[in-house]
DNA sequence: TGCATATATAAGCATTTAATTATATACTGA
DNA sequence: TCAGTATATAATTAAATGCTTATATATGCA
């Protein structure tokens, strides 16, 4: 595997989109687990257009792809991108967010399609 | 050494404020030598009150401490901050900033007092 | 003491950001 | 085809950010 140099300026983008609570809780959660926006929305009690606006600025940096899986429009992390071993290494230091979809579960707004 | 559990708002707080070039640069810069504000401003090419208000912000949060040396203010990393951990793994994957000062040193404008 | 240098801080302003509200598009199932 | 659900996007607005300009404070030196 190569390894890519870091440029300060790509890095600094990364950082800031990563510097909000919302964004950064969602990259930590897709890292392990797909999610709809619907789950988002209940996950941070959050407007429907408040999250897909955060996920449209991770989409544009390409930190995360969508994909739909008939009604839902499923994001997951892109693992291919250039900054995700950069990603992958701060995600590791930050603590398990698991729960709040096993809070999902619990209450039934899972969506586990296809 | 305990290791503390990292807290997504105080990790986010972190990140937002690393999520600037200017201020990542002088961390990375920081966390291997000490630096006074004029060198920043001569490094940066940015205005003394810009310079001193992005200090400000790390200072504010803990990441940086300041000392007076005769005329000049040095900054240093302050290796003590409970999330000092968190910020080195990221610094670590930077590439390295020495050059910088080099430069600073080939123009005559680094600082060695005291 | 008085001037130059280094730094901090305050005020003002332009830009960016993040939320809300409103609306459009796409899919599902009756 | 129509109603309901899921999502994206545009427009608006309030708040946060980062810069500039202006000024104050502290040190060093003649």
């Amino acid at each position: 595997m190569l390894k890519t140099a870091i440029e300060m300026d790509k890095a600094a983008l990364i950082l800031k989109l990563l510097g909000d609570k919302t964004r950064l809780t969602m990259v930590k959660i897709l890292d392990k687990h797909d999610c709809c926006v619907c789950e988002f929305v209940e996950i941070f009690k959050a407007s429907q257009p408040s999250i897909s606006q955060h996920l449209r600025k991770l989409r544009d940096v390409g930190l995360v792809k969508e994909e739909r899986r008939g009604q839902w429009i499923f994001y997951s992390i892109n693992k291919t991108h250039e900054y995700y071993p950069f990603v992958l290494q701060l995600l590791e230091q930050l603590p398990d967010q698991g729960e709040k979809l096993k809070q999902l579960e619990e209450s039934g707004s899972r969506i586990t399609c296809c």
